[in-house]
DNA sequence: CTCATTTTGTTGGAGAGACAACATAATTTT
DNA sequence: AAAATTATGTTGTCTCTCCAACAAAATGAG
C-alpha cells in the first residue's frame, strides 16, 4: 500500500505517516483494485464506505432514464470520494463511481472516523477536521460544475469551464483531464456540437487547442 | 433569539438547549437581521462565517456575466448556509446569499467550531459531527440540482424536479417553494418557456397545478 | 506496416427553447 | 374599490443545439 500518498492526502493532512498507518487499522481500511470501467459504487445503492483513491482515476457519473451520462466530477490519486453519502446515514448514492483507469482504492468506514476513540488518539480530531474540509471542498467543486452548466449556450459553458481551469492552474495554457466525450458529458452537451463549437471558437480567435492542450487568447 | 429553533437545528442536534445556548458565546455567535432582498454574502468575497437561518428565507444564487441568475438552493429556518466556504480556508464565495424574505440569521465562526476546546466541552465533538453532516447533506442537495438540470429538455428537468420533490415529501400532491421565475432560475431555463411547457404537460395529463400546488398524475 | 478500433471533426436537417412583446390574472397599495 | 404593481400565461420569430450519418485523424494490435 502506498503509505506516502496516504499521508499526503487531504484526509490525512497534518498526521504523521506512522500515525496514519496505525489509524488505518482502527478505521477498518481495506484496499481494493478495480479494472478500467469497473463500478466502485452503484447509483441507488447504499454507500458503506468512503473511498480514498490510491492510484488510477475515478469518474463520478450519473445516467438518466434516457441513457444520457452526466459526469459530476473527476477524482485523482489522493482524493476522497463517496464520503458525503457515507456521512449521511441512510442516504443512497445518486451517482455511480466508475474506474476511468485501472485503479486502487482504500475503502474507509466513515462512521469509524466519526465515532471511534474521538478523544483517545491525538490525531483523531485532526482527521475529523480534515474530513470536513474534504467534504466542503467537494461542495465547492459541485458548485463549480453547476456554474459551468448554467450558461445556455455551449460557448458560454466552455468559456466558464476553461477560464475557471485557467485561473485554478494560474496559466493561460494547460491540459484538460477530459476527452471530448467526457468534457461534453461534464458540460451536459452533445459531443459533436461541442467539437463544432470548439472549432468555431478557435476560428474566432478565442482559444487555441490541439488534442487536450488548450490555450486562452485574451484580446479584450 | 429563538433558542428552541437553534436547539432543533441540524447543527445543534443532540445538544441540550441549555448547552447550545452556552456554546453560542464560545462560538462568537451574532444575530443579524436582513430586509427582503438584502445580500448576506456576496459573490467573490471571502466568507467569514457560516449562517444559521433563524427566520425568513434565503436563496443561494449566482449571477453570470450576462445577467442570468441561477438559483443554487433554497434555505429555510433552522438550516445552515455558507458553511462550506467558511470551512475551506481562503475560499471566496462563488455565490450570493440573498434574503428572499425578511430574515434573521445567526452568524457562526466555523474556525471556532473546529478549533476551540475540542475536548473540553462534552458536546463539542457532537457539534463537529453535526457540522459534517450538514455539509454532506448540502452536498447531496447540490448533486440533486445537477441531476435536475442535466436533462436537455424543459420537460425532462421539470419531471426530474417534481418527482424528486414528490418522493421527498412522500405525497403526490404538494406545494413547491418557488415562484415560476425562481423555478426557472433553479432549472436554468426561460420563465416563459417553463410556463408554456407546464401548460403543455398539464394538457398531456402528466401533471396538474394551480399556482404553486402541483400534483403528479401517474398513468404509465 | 497494415488493419481494426477508437477518437475527433464535419455537415445538414429537424426541433426545442430563448427572447421579445404582449395579454391576463393575482396581489398590493392607496 | 380603483389603480398600480407584480406574477403568470400566450404567441411567433429566430437562433442554437441535438441528432444521425459520415469523414478524417489518432491510437493500438497483430
Amino acid at each position: 500500500m502506498n503509505d506516502k500518498l496516504i499521508a499526503q492526502s487531504d484526509l490525512f493532512r497534518g498526521i504523521s505517516p506512522e500515525e496514519a498507518a496505525a489509524m488505518l487499522h482502527c478505521l477498518q481500511a481495506v484496499e481494493r483494485r478495480y479494472p478500467k470501467g469497473a463500478l466502485i459504487c452503484r447509483q441507488g445503492e447504499a454507500v458503506p464506505a468512503a473511498g480514498l483513491l490510491l492510484s488510477g482515476e475515478v469518474h463520478i457519473v450519473q445516467d438518466d432514464l434516457w441513457g444520457n451520462q452526466s459526469i459530476f466530477s473527476r477524482i485523482g490519486p489522493g482524493e476522497l470520494f463517496s464520503e458525503a453519502y457515507a456521512a449521511v446515514p441512510g442516504a443512497v448514492s445518486l451517482v455511480n463511481a466508475v474506474a476511468a483507469q485501472e485503479s486502487s482504492v482504500l475503502l474507509l468506514s466513515v462512521s469509524r472516523i466519526l465515532h471511534i476513540c474521538p478523544s483517545a488518539c491525538a490525531f483523531h480530531a485532526q482527521l475529523i477536521r480534515n474530513l470536513l474540509a474534504c467534504v466542503a471542498q467537494k461542495n465547492l467543486r459541485l458548485a463549480q460544475k453547476i456554474t459551468h452548466t448554467a450558461p445556455k449556450t455551449i460557448r458560454g459553458r466552455v468559456l466558464s469551464y476553461l477560464s475557471a481551469e485557467s485561473i485554478r492552474r494560474g496559466k493561460r495554457s494547460f491540459q484538460i483531464p477530459f476527452s471530448r466525450q467526457q468534457l461534453a458529458d461534464y458540460l451536459c452537451v452533445e459531443r459533436s456540437a461541442l467539437s463544432a463549437e470548439l472549432g468555431k471558437m478557435q476560428r474566432d480567435g478565442l482559444i487555441e487547442f490541439r488534442k487536450n492542450a488548450f490555450s486562452l487568447k485574451t484580446q479584450e
